[in-house]
DNA sequence: CGACCAATTGAATTGATTCAAGGTCCGTGG
DNA sequence: CCACGGACCTTGAATCAATTCAATTGGTCG
């Protein structure tokens, strides 16, 4: 949808391998050994109608992955961090847009032993499937305070910080994922942060002051 | 989360198995043959924190999928009707219940080859992971006409019929999955019955009487 | 420095909810 | 057979959370 073009980039450029939980090791295994590809910002991976098959490693960066309704609502169904894996798609073309959000390197996994990776494919693809469950109630139940928290609670767990979660997206890539306008998201950080429930160290970081306080908004 | 018993039935008395789709048929051959069971309205099949592993096929009749937040409040991932398989979770236990609409008869499905098994289990799961997504478009930018303009189309394309959808759920439930409340969806109702795009045949059946008008609000 | 894009903040509006009556349907018991 | 009770559905009026519209501020890059 953005700018198309994807260059190669040494090898050396991209940060040490980020620690794979045991799925994901599992599936690098079952693959063999594809092309890693540089994205810079808000470049396009994959677009809707694009051949699916192969799945794809987040290395570096983040990845949104972006539906878009015939008027041009957008709804971003989730987001992927480094040790992440995305492309699952149960026909032969993908329904979804996948994007680098910021720079971001990404290792393409195709099956090897064709078996073995659908096995390994299962378990990831059961783990996204459990997220959008998830990420379902929080459309559907949560007020615009309540999925915010969710949202940075489910950072802070997924970037393992200490107690600072970067958001390398912006304001409306985080209102099109939480079902927001961008404005409700700056009120929404506003209120925490007078709150004392976060600090906004910079536009694109936040400090977690009161883990718990979060929570008890989540839901 | 209701009444809990859920007795054998006569196979006589489920209607003649409904015509699989290949991922499904696919799925059952490499299942072996268990439990057909038969369920009456509001009786759960299994809850959360129940240990996962089998998958269940719908007979007859529908099934919810119910995520509750702390304090109650309640969405419905998705229905299930006959022919469709639920129960996938990516962890050791169930994270939602699985409930009977009304009257259910319920197939479960162990695996028998475990390779095989999970090979077809791949295919439904990613069915499932496509429906959640789409849902999560409906329920993070669609208005509540819209969303229920898309329900009525989704139930008319996976029941099969002939300009009648069945409502077998009350309001609430379609309120719950919809992300909205029972009046809304009464309310939603009847705007479309007075611009002529549905008819109440009763209440829990509806004619589609212009489904391109229906399309339009589709999105 | 100036231009541009993103983010913030304020004020007015609105779509959906909440609260509050009724109405309909259906099974049960007199 | 019909009256009653309860569950579900419909409809109306008032309220509210979030959006829309409109400036303004902040940050970045040539």
């Amino acid at each position: 949808m953005l700018i198309e073009s994807a260059f190669r980039y040494p090898e050396a450029a991209i940060a040490a391998t980020a620690p794979h939980s045991p799925e994901v090791a599992a599936l690098v295994g079952a693959a063999r050994p594809c092309a890693l590809s540089y994205y810079r910002a808000n470049e396009v991976i994959y677009a809707e109608g694009d051949a699916a098959g192969p799945l794809y490693l987040v290395v570096t960066g983040a990845v949104r992955i972006v539906r878009l309704t015939p008027d041009g609502r957008r709804q971003i169904s989730a987001f992927h961090f480094a040790g992440e894996v995305f492309g699952f798609e149960a026909g032969a073309e993908h329904q979804d847009y996948a994007e680098s959000v910021d720079g971001t390197g990404v290792q393409v996994l195709r099956p090897q032993s064709a078996s073995g990776f659908g096995n390994c494919a299962l378990a990831l693809a059961l783990k996204s499937l459990e997220r959008a469950n998830r990420h379902l109630v929080l459309l559907g139940r949560l007020s615009a305070t309540e999925r915010m928290a969710s949202f940075l609670i489910d950072l802070t767990d997924r970037q393992g910080a200490d107690g600072f979660v970067g958001l390398p997206m912006q304001r409306n890539d985080i209102a099109d994922h939480l079902g927001l306008t961008f404005e409700t998201v700056s009120r929404v950080l506003r209120t925490l942060k007078d709150k004392h429930l976060i600090r906004l160290a910079r536009v694109d970081q936040v400090e977690i002051l009161d883990p718990d306080g979060l929570s008890l908004l989540n839901a």
